[in-house]
RNA sequence: GCAGUAGUAGCUCAAAGGCAGAGCGCCGGAUUGUGGCUUCGGAGACGAGAGUUCAAUUCUCUCUUAUUGCC
């Protein structure tokens, strides 16, 4: 078994548990930054390893550069890029999302565009699963076919279709190329369920993959909520609320859950207390990049004329290497004139308060105090 | 002193006898399994005066400022 809940709460569904990989254990919940390319943004991988205990990078955008003969060599992505912590590989069925990547699809598997050479790339479930052990990640992540806010239910129902066609082409493949792997040496395989926001899809999907004994469930699709629903955000949670109450209800509860995509601190607290135990976002690095920082008391925008003259640090309250020794004016200052270090503190501190969330929220669930923690941080987070 | 050229947004420049635009800058909002480039809003201007005209920022004249050349 590789996943053991250790502890459940006792007024909502949040839990703690811990993940067994082949790279050691790592407790749930968790916030995965995203390393598309073998690396968050701005942060290096030692300094990633500091404040997170897990990355996810994208195995079809590697194997476009530097190519999956440059990873193998190094036996897999963690010895590339000298990173301590879990791995896992994201497929590239997201960058369906990406007009400028996606060409097609059919039950076999993607056309995409390579975006440096221009040329037509079939990719295979099968394949996409090689790659993905290739690059030898804790954690593979199946081929889904990921629909968009514009698709017709239709088209919806056609990816759902696709999804577990896909999925259990991967499992297959996976289970093969893992085959002579000793036990504890496997590559864990998760897959994703797809329908929008259709509640009989979301249904069907989850009820079909559920058949097939993966090593995690993954809700996917639902955490871009302009994308998705346009700019009803209230609307937009409720539906992403939705969604995942009926994958949690039709998911094995003893397989660890993953909500794809979502970086937003208080929806990310609002999914632990359904049963959610593991996450990923860009979102954190992107807006601090962008200038928009977390802080216990919610998001300030840094580029701000008002924080022009505030000496004080991003966050009082917080005490990580960013907050510890510059203020919101310098920070504010670099961001202001592209300077990359000022993407860099601002991306350390935004992973900082994502770590901070997790522990606290961890403390309360033990605790049986979480919802009263969620209640707080809704208030306080403005 | 004479001759030429030019004065349009904070800056660099457009256009047009009838609603004056852009880029950059400024102010604000978005940002969620990151190819790359973020992106979407907002505020903000005709050097001064007179004349021609139904109508002038535009044409004419005077002034003024800047700039170039010549004495």
């Amino acid at each position: 078994m590789s996943f053991t809940i250790t502890h459940k709460d006792k007024h909502t569904k949040a839990r703690i548990g811990i993940l067994k990989t082949k790279s050691g254990d790592i407790e749930t919940p968790f916030f995965m930054p995203v390393a598309t390319k073998a690396t968050a943004k701005y942060i290096n991988s030692k300094k990633l390893q500091e404040i997170t205990p897990a990355i996810i990078s994208n195995a079809f955008l590697l194997s476009l550069r530097p190519g999956v003969e440059i990873i193998r060599r190094f036996k897999g992505i963690k010895k590339f890029m000298n990173y301590k912590g879990i791995t896992f590989t994201d497929s590239g069925g997201f960058q369906m999302y990406s007009d400028y990547l996606y060409i097609t699809s059919n039950e076999k598997g993607v056309y995409f565009r390579n975006p440096i050479s221009g040329e037509k790339i079939f990719m295979t479930s099968g394949e996409n699963m090689k790659l993905q052990q290739d690059i030898n990640a804790d954690v593979a992540m199946c081929l889904d076919s990921m629909p968009i806010y514009k698709n017709s239910k239709e088209e919806i129902k056609k990816a759902v279709e696709l999804t577990i066609n896909w999925a259990e082409k991967c499992k297959k493949e996976h289970d093969r190329l893992q085959e002579n792997i000793m036990k504890n040496k496997k590559q864990l395989l998760f897959c994703i369920s797809q329908g929008g926001i259709y509640k009989d899809l979301r249904e069907y999907c989850i009820k079909e993959l559920a058949k097939l004994n993966f090593d995690g469930y993954a809700i996917g699709g639902i955490a871009l909520p302009e994308a998705l629903y346009g700019k009803e955000m209230e609307k937009a949670k409720k539906l992403e609320q939705q969604s995942i109450k009926i994958h949690k209800k039709f998911s094995p509860e003893n397989k660890p859950c993953y909500l794809m995509g979502e970086g937003n601190p208080i929806w990310l607290l609002e999914a632990i207390a359904l049963g959610v135990d593991c996450f990923d976002s860009r979102y954190p690095t992107q807006s601090a990049r962008r200038g928009t920082i977390f802080t216990k008391n919610g998001k300030i925008k840094i580029l701000n004329k008002k924080y022009e003259y505030d000496k004080t640090p991003i966050d009082k309250k917080c005490d990580c290497f960013t907050c510890k020794n510059y203020s919101r004016t310098y920070v504010r200052f670099l961001l202001r004139e592209n300077e990359p270090v000022g993407k860099e503190l601002a991306s350390y501190h935004n992973l900082y308060f994502m770590k901070w969330l997790i522990e606290e929220a961890k403390k309360h669930i033990k605790k049986n105090t979480f919802i009263e923690f969620l209640e707080k941080m809704k208030k306080t987070y403005k």
